[in-house]
RNA sequence: GGCGACAUAGCCAAGUGGUAAGGCAUGGGUCUGCAACACCCUGAUCACCAGUUCAAAUCUGGUUGUCGCCUCCA
């Protein structure tokens, strides 16, 4: 298997610390607002590199960070924590909304086929891990007092810029308004691990410290809560490209600070959903979530066809013309596969052959669409049917679309079982009386039976298994 | 200003030196009373320039464009 590694910017052959195991850790939400779908993308993906690692044989652990604590605001206010901020909109403390919005965010997760993680641990339960590590730092010297923060020195590294060659004095500090510099550090890049005096006041949450009553810095949770529970050896850390600076490039500087060696050797980044005007973001243009894709009337899993259709380094941009593409694609193709006829018995070395194809064919820097082209090319295969069934529900492991799942409302009883039972009859009904009319060739009486039936919302179509219906 | 990613047909996209997979859409056709479904056929010399090579979308150098990051951001 190989993956695209951030840290060296090369393809690169995967090889995890110990055969055969891979711990793995994600940059997960801050909770204090649903995720838009392009925060969804990077999860997708990397549901993706996790389940294709698992299918590929690995034993894999993951880890996901909930950031619930410390997340200053920017969208056009003057700076107030963004969870207290969502309290304060919607009359909740602090907790409630991070409870809500995390909730939410792994139901969408759950609509888009996503694995929970194995770990997933929020912020707040791991303040003491946070103080010990910054205490650690503070007596090997990597990180000073001054006006009553905590400060890594960043000028203690030998290579501080581990994902390019940026150089401390071409950095434009406050590129964005609300940004201004700290004159506490002693270097430009120099970072807060822990915060007991602010600009950012009425923060909800804080905690005692050996500093003074505060909050943790902004990095210091993922490399502590990746570290208790994957250990001092990582092998992949995913995230957004948006976090290679200054998130991650932080986390491992304060990282290998504290453990004194070599942390993660691969890094995986997600790149950008973008919309037609640049990169998605939740105070720009429509706030696009999963809810309203759902709305709209778009199965969740269009959307997670959409994005495996490309690939995740490369920017995609969402339109709506582009995911209807994807809903037709994926319309089609649960057609095709349902029609699959489920003759013979299931060739299992054949099936093996096509499992290893794909590992190997995806396994390439997660290529997804070439994954979804060896479905269409199980389908054109001469296999007998309970065979290509068989290979399609493998890969669907990793690909997670449900393609073999029954598509909903092809007309059988039970697949309208949420149906009203005398709503069903009526229709079940008014099918036959058109039947007997098209037996009589009595197509005016047939077609005003199909526009009666529209007109209470029933939708049916004629196939060659037979007359189906639906709900518009 | 610095750093980084990306650039293949209307759209998504494969391709890792030997003369451009696949999918969606479009157009044409078959089938069915019509609609729907299904099936068949249908398209590009790979942003640009220069170089390396018998041979380049694939390697090298340069140019252009798009997007992102530079202390909230997936």
């Amino acid at each position: 298997m190989k993956i695209y590694n951030s840290l060296t910017k090369k393809i690169e052959e995967f090889v995890p610390n110990e055969e055969g195991k891979v711990k793995m850790y994600t940059c997960g939400p801050t909770v204090y607002h649903f995720a838009h779908i392009g925060n969804l993308r990077s999860y997708l993906m990397e549901d993706v590199l996790e389940k294709l690692l698992r299918y590929s044989g690995y034993d894999v652990k993951r880890v996901m960070n909930i950031t619930d604590v410390g997340h200053l605001s920017s969208d056009a206010d003057t700076g107030e924590d963004k969870m207290l901020k969502g309290a304060k909109r919607e009359h909740k403390t602090v907790m409630e909304i991070a409870k809500f919005y995390t909730d939410a965010f792994f139901s969408d997760c759950e609509k888009l086929n996503i694995k929970t993680p194995d770990v997933v641990e929020p912020a707040t339960n791991c303040i003491p891990e946070f103080i010990h590590m910054i205490e650690v730092l503070l007596e090997k010297g990597y990180a000073y007092k001054a006006g009553e923060n905590v400060y890594f020195d960043t000028s203690k590294l030998d290579d501080y810029f581990v994902f390019g060659n940026q150089n401390e004095e071409e950095l434009m500090v406050g590129v964005r308004d609300d940004v201004t510099e700290d004159e506490n550090k002693r270097n430009k890049n120099d970072f807060v691990l822990w915060f007991t005096k602010s600009k950012f006041e009425d923060q909800a949450l804080k905690w005692d410290s050996p500093w003074g009553t505060g909050y943790p810095g902004w990095h210091i949770e993922c490399s502590c809560i990746s570290m208790k529970h994957l250990g001092e050896y990582m092998d992949i850390h995913c995230g957004g490209v948006d976090n290679i600076f200054p998130h991650h490039t932080n986390e491992i500087a304060q990282s290998e600070s504290y453990i004194g060696h070599k942390w993660c050797n691969y890094w995986f980044h997600v790149h950008h959903l973008n919309d037609e005007t640049g990169k998605m973001s939740k105070s720009k243009g429509e706030f696009l979530t999963v809810s309203l894709l759902e709305e709209k009337g778009y199965d969740p899993l269009v959307y997670r066809l959409f994005t495996l259709q490309s690939h995740y380094r490369k920017p995609l941009v969402f339109t709506y013309e582009a995911l209807d593409q994807a809903a037709a694609v994926y319309k089609k193709l649960k057609n095709r596969i349902s029609s699959i006829s489920s003759e013979g018995d299931v060739d299992e070395a054949a099936k093996k052959e096509w499992h290893d194809k794909f590992a190997e064919v995806v396994g390439n820097d997660v290529n997804t669409a070439m994954g979804l082209t060896l479905v269409y090319d199980v389908l054109k295969s001469d296999l007998n049917g309970a065979t290509k069934r068989a290979i399609i529900d493998d890969y669907d492991y990793v690909l997670g679309l449900k393609l073999t799942e029954a598509k909903a409302g092809t007309g059988t009883d039970s697949e309208h079982a949420d149906e009203d039972p005398a709503v069903v009859a009526h229709v079940e009904e008014k099918i036959a009386e058109r039947a007997a009319a098209k037996k009589e060739k009595n197509f005016a009486l047939a077609d005003s039976i199909r526009d009666e039936l529209l007109s209470e919302g029933i939708v049916i179509k004629d196939t060659r298994e037979g007359v189906v219906w639906s709900r518009k």
